[in-house]
DNA sequence: CTATCTGCAAACGTTTTGCAGATGT
DNA sequence: ACATCTGCAAAACGTTTGCAGATAG
């Protein structure tokens, strides 16, 4: 195959299959340590970075700036609101992949994509 | 009208509105500077919220985590290059408003939404 | 007169970097 | 041996906040 995982890349990227949401670099390095396998939250960030050149793993940032990760396969997006901040799943992905290819420019492997909507939850609604 | 704009807000608008590129908090706040209309850093992000939160502004985040601001209706999306961070345009973007109102829950207003795609550029392509 | 807004500087939390030592090939 | 990877602590970064004074309604 071509892509090799060191340890370090493995054992967060296992950390990520096994949670059901998504991780912060902070919250992965929580587990990691939980579980005995710590490792420096410099290195967790730099294999994170790894993976997702990689493409085994895939970010988003919250409207706070931080970055949240997940295994790629996990192609879930969502609906945020501006006012709490809180995030909802969206249930289906409008975007199709071959939409992406379509539209990309000449050269472009698209390895993945985040499509996020804000606007205000039932709560916060003006 | 529903929405009233302060006279920062305005100008801040109106700076976003005549930049053909998103802008960054900062860069907005020197372009302000520059343009002897002056206001303090805090005052800038402060009305950024605000003018997010009344669907006047949109913003997106760099992998950096740096947040780029636009005018809502300047409805661009992009294709960022994971190896290099380079940002191409997309020229078209794939998700139809209808489509989005169909698929979020009860409740949720959208009031705009980012398609990041991410990937290799030809230059970067392994 | 009260509520909101502003500038400033300090504080914040997340992420990155420099470096010396460890590890792997 | 050499290149790569690691932990640590310090630094950097963009952004937010506390507060006292200014401004608006």
């Amino acid at each position: 195959m071509a892509k090799s995982l060191s340890a370090r890349q493995q054992q967060i990227l296992t950390i990520l299959e096994s949670s059901k949401d998504e991780l912060s670099g902070q919250a992965l390095h929580s587990l990691l340590k939980a579980q005995s396998q710590s490792m420096g939250l410099a290195t967790v960030y730099r294999n994170l970075h790894l993976l997702q050149q990689k493409g085994e793993v895939r970010c988003r940032h919250l409207p706070s700036g931080e970055a949240l990760y997940a295994p790629l396969a996990r192609d879930v997006h969502h609906l945020t609101c501006l006012e709490c901040g809180k995030s909802l799943p969206l249930p289906k992905c409008p975007v199709e992949r071959d939409d992406l290819q379509l539209h990309s420019p000449e050269g472009f492997t698209p390895l993945f994509h985040t499509l996020e909507v804000f606007g205000h939850c039932i709560k916060c609604r003006p």
